[in-house]
Parts: structure tokens; sequence; C-alpha cells
DNA sequence: CAATAGATCATCT
DNA sequence: GATGATCTATTGC
């Protein structure tokens, strides 16, 4: 969990499309009700226990889906969820997969929202983020920016934990 | 503007 | 068979 604020800043490329990453949210699993992997390995969560760097891709109320990058060695399960990305690069295909959005800040600004962006599906469950076809970079030049903390959102269980983290000030981050 | 319902399916019980 | 780490459209003040 102490890698999720520093992904914060990094960019998000796939293809022609790039995002740089403003908004995550950590689950750790083990105590942590609200993470999939609190319940034990499953087909479904088992790359959160597998090793540092690789995508965990889940389908989510029928219609979409969301990335998760996983922060923990192997054996221990821990993963960020990556909930608002600003959007940098191939802004018109990101327009044409996402016809709603009509400014830039509803491009990715939400965690069903950035995957349809990138165009990122189950396929690529299990990618090492490292190596492609999706890769995090690091950016040179970080523009200075400062860590907010506050509580998750969307879920039930544990949900006052202040396991979320964004970008202060950003526009793109989500309601 | 705030609240709520509906869409829709993989995964787990 | 129920539920969910969501988003959008619609209804109600």
């Amino acid at each position: 969990m102490e890698v999720a604020p520093d992904l914060l800043g990094k960019v998000l490329v796939h293809g022609k499309t790039a995002g740089r990453i403003v908004e995550v949210e950590a689950y750790l699993g083990e105590d942590d009700k609200a993470a999939h992997a609190s319940r034990g390995v499953t087909e479904r969560t088992r790359v959160i226990f597998g090793p540092a760097g690789h995508a965990y891709v889940y389908f989510i109320y029928g219609m979409y889906e969301c990335l998760n990058i996983v922060a923990e060695p192997e054996g221990v399960p821990g993963c960020v969820l990556i909930r608002a990305l600003e959007p940098l690069c191939g802004l018109e295909t990101m327009r044409r997969r996402r016809p709603k959005a009509r400014r830039i800040e509803e491009l990715a600004s939400g965690p069903g929202r950035l995957t349809q962006a990138m165009a990122i599906t189950r396929r690529h469950y299990g990618c090492d983020l490292t190596r492609g076809p999706i890769t995090v970079r690091e950016l040179e030049e970080e523009p200075a920016f400062e860590i907010a903390v506050s509580s998750r959102v969307g879920i039930r269980e544990c949900a006052d934990w202040p396991l979320r983290f964004y970008i202060a000030g950003s526009r793109f981050v989500s309601r």
C-alpha cells in the first residue's frame, strides 16, 4: 500500500493513447474486507497474489471493467485500483470510444470510464505492465503536485479506510 | 441540483 | 440465484 501514492503522476500508455494517473485506491486483502482478495485465492483473484507490476482487470456490473495494478510481491495480496486518468495523447481516439463524454475531464474520470477510453479489457488480465502492450511510464519532469488522502468510494465494507489517494486540485479526479 | 433506478453478466454461494 | 471496487438517464424538489 506504500506504493499506491507513487503511482500518482505516472503515465499509463496503451497504443496511441496515454494518460496521467491522478487518482488511485489501495486494496490489501487479508483484513481488508472490501478487497476481492480477502476471501482467498480464486480463479479471478489469483493475479493479486502474484508478483507486482501485473494488471488485474475485472468485469463488473455487466458493462464495465476496472484496471488494477498488483503492488505486492508474490504470495502477498495487494493491488491498486486506478480510478482516474488525465488524458494526454490520442484524445481523438478516446473521444471516439466515449461519445458521451462532452468535456476532456469526462473522458477518463472514473474506473469504468478510463478502461473504455484506453480500450482495456479482460484480455489484458495478467499483463506485465513493464513490457506491454500496456505500460506504465515515469515522467522525467513531474509537475509539482500535492497528494491528498480520503476514504474509499463505491464500497460498503471498510469504506472509511483512508486508502484513496489523488492529486489535490486536479480537475480530472472523479466525484 | 440531489436522489434513484436501470442496464447487464462474470463470479461466487 | 444473488451480488457487485460503476455510469448514465431520468425523475423529483
